[in-house]
DNA sequence: TTGAAAGCGCTAACAG
DNA sequence: CTGTTAGCGCTTTCAA
């Protein structure tokens, strides 16, 4: 492999010391026109290109920032690294993107290999623990957590705003005139599903209704996970003229389970989805939903970062939510 | 911020040589036993991490390797993405990845930029100008492009079997007993679409059947396009039994087309998609369609990069070609 | 307006 | 078995 040509190159070949050759380059201070175009000439002829890694490496600064996930693959992820990048390439910064599959002890080795090589990370996904995120903190580097709730010391925090939303959700369907409003969530007690599980339940007591907690039954995130659950709704004496779906996909299970039955929405019950996948708008009939604008999580968590890096001292732990948006198609 | 702690810190508290600590580390000469442990000790208490940016000036080598797509957001390159860093994280590399939007500019001032960077790039999309490559090829950077039909100099290429799946598509259709049948590509004479609409036709040459021009119609790929087109086929006076479409969008648009007129699929007509989007299993009837492994593309693409880094001499151009593979499911 | 030289943190000859 | 030292390619004092 031909050696590089390197700043001595360009500075030989010029007639200059490297200094000079670096300031050209830097405009840190003045250069000679005369000089400034002899070396440029020489810089255009070598095709000379500024060995970034060498600057970094005095600079103490990569450029760089990471961002981990559980997995790229899923469009969250993947709307959060656009975001990402969108914010942080005007300042010339890349980002290294790595997907754990959740996997603790990934996202542990990950981490700590990337430690030295990036400016910051933004992190989302299960990693959540003090523990996991010592290393990091430790280091001093700015670190963004990605649907976590509360920033702490050392870590920002860009959530949705996942109580809002659920009460939004909710009062859309109100508004339609439906009552009996039910809600299938992810099977956990905690987090995004939990906090937007409130937001429902405090929307309807707003409203002056009750919250029946027959109404309010978990699944499995896919479609069948929906269907069942649905199936189950629909059987109830009472049964619901609307229902709130976690995700998108369990929507779509929900509305076929309707179908299943001779239900047909949203004339017989409307149906709401989270996420407005790409599913969502071509599905028959278009799904409703609660867009989750992830690139904009991406973009905010990247400027926080900047901001960070930017900053000379620490300031307090910041937290960024971002609303999720109504999409109003046709299921409700 | 706390100083970094450097291998300096780590030889001086624990009474060595910074050449020692190098070698605990690497194992790279013998040392003894109780100096071994003695550093090991000490790195231990100081939480010492090797500088990875030093590491890889000394050694020219930056372990990483970019990815370039047009649109991270979009399920085909997150998935290369995932592929790829499959591949090349046992080697203990890194994914820098950046999206382009299919922009000449941006593309070219992220390559400028990532050159120095990495240690091999992956590149998707348009920039496929010779011209454009010249500078990674130019660095002696690995270069893989994909989706390109054919490698050369400097660089190698990883691509579905186009020509195949579009073949098989059609085989699928003709065992299902259908004569008459359509394509809806996508509005380009040159790439993947082309030599797809190729296998097309040879498959039904083969089959003794003549390739009716008038069945082969270009649309934008998107839900409308699909639809338009369809009605423009189901519109003609011997209407096609069968329609390939060249996305999973396209098809779920021709779908939607047909149920518009009245017609049922698959019954009146069969419809294929190519992709297998998430989408493609959640729509009603669940698309039949040809899955491109875009994750073994990726995946194909680092483990063709890990070689060209590890080879003393760069070797014949080289091309991996990665089929695609039917799905069967309702629609066709 | 320009240069010499000291590192950034690490590895690997070369020397003991 | 261990240490001294010369760089990797760049930026930036310090000095002229």
């Amino acid at each position: 492999m031909r050696r590089r040509v390197g700043i001595t190159d360009v500075a030989a070949k010029a007639g200059v010391s490297v200094t000079t050759v670096s300031h050209v380059l830097s405009s840190r201070r003045p250069v000679s026109q005369a000089t400034r175009n002899r070396v440029l000439k020489v810089i255009e002829e070598l095709d000379y290109r500024p060995n970034e890694l060498a600057r970094s490496m005095r600079a103490q600064r990569t450029f760089t920032i990471a961002l981990i996930v559980p997995d790229i693959t899923d469009p969250f992820g993947a709307s959060v690294a656009r975001g990402l990048q969108d914010a942080v390439r005007p300042a010339s910064y890349h980002c290294l993107v790595a997907s754990t599959d959740a996997e603790r002890d990934v996202e542990r080795d990950i981490l700590h290999r990337l430690l030295t090589r990036v400016d910051g990370v933004v992190l989302s996904g299960s990693g959540n623990t003090p523990e996991e995120l010592e290393p990091v903190i430790d280091a001093r580097l700015p670190l963004v957590l990605l649907g976590a709730d509360t920033p702490g010391p050392g870590f920002d925090v860009v959530t949705g705003a996942d109580h809002d939303s659920g009460a939004l959700a909710t009062k859309h369907l109100l508004e339609r005139g439906h009552r009996r409003i039910a809600v299938i969530t992810a099977p956990t007690d905690f987090g995004a599903p939990a906090r937007r599980v409130e937001g429902y339940r405090d929307a309807l007591t707003e409203a002056g209704l009750p919250a029946d907690p027959a109404l309010v039954v978990s699944a499995p995130v896919t479609r069948d996970g929906g269907a069942y659950a649905m199936a189950a709704l629909m059987d109830l004496p009472d049964r619901p003229e609307a229902v709130i779906c976690g995700d998108d996909v369990v929507a779509i299970g929900a509305v076929g389970a309707a179908a299943g039955r001779g239900l047909s929405v949203p004339a017989d019950v409307a149906v709401m989805g989270f996420g407005d996948h790409e599913a969502a708008a071509l599905v028959t009939p278009k799904l409703t939903t609660m867009a989750l604008p992830s690139r904009e999580h991406g973009r905010a968590a990247g400027e926080l970062i900047l901001e960070r890096i930017r900053e000379t001292e620490p300031g307090e732990p910041r937290r960024i939510v971002i609303p999720a948006v109504l999409v109003q198609r046709d299921s409700a």
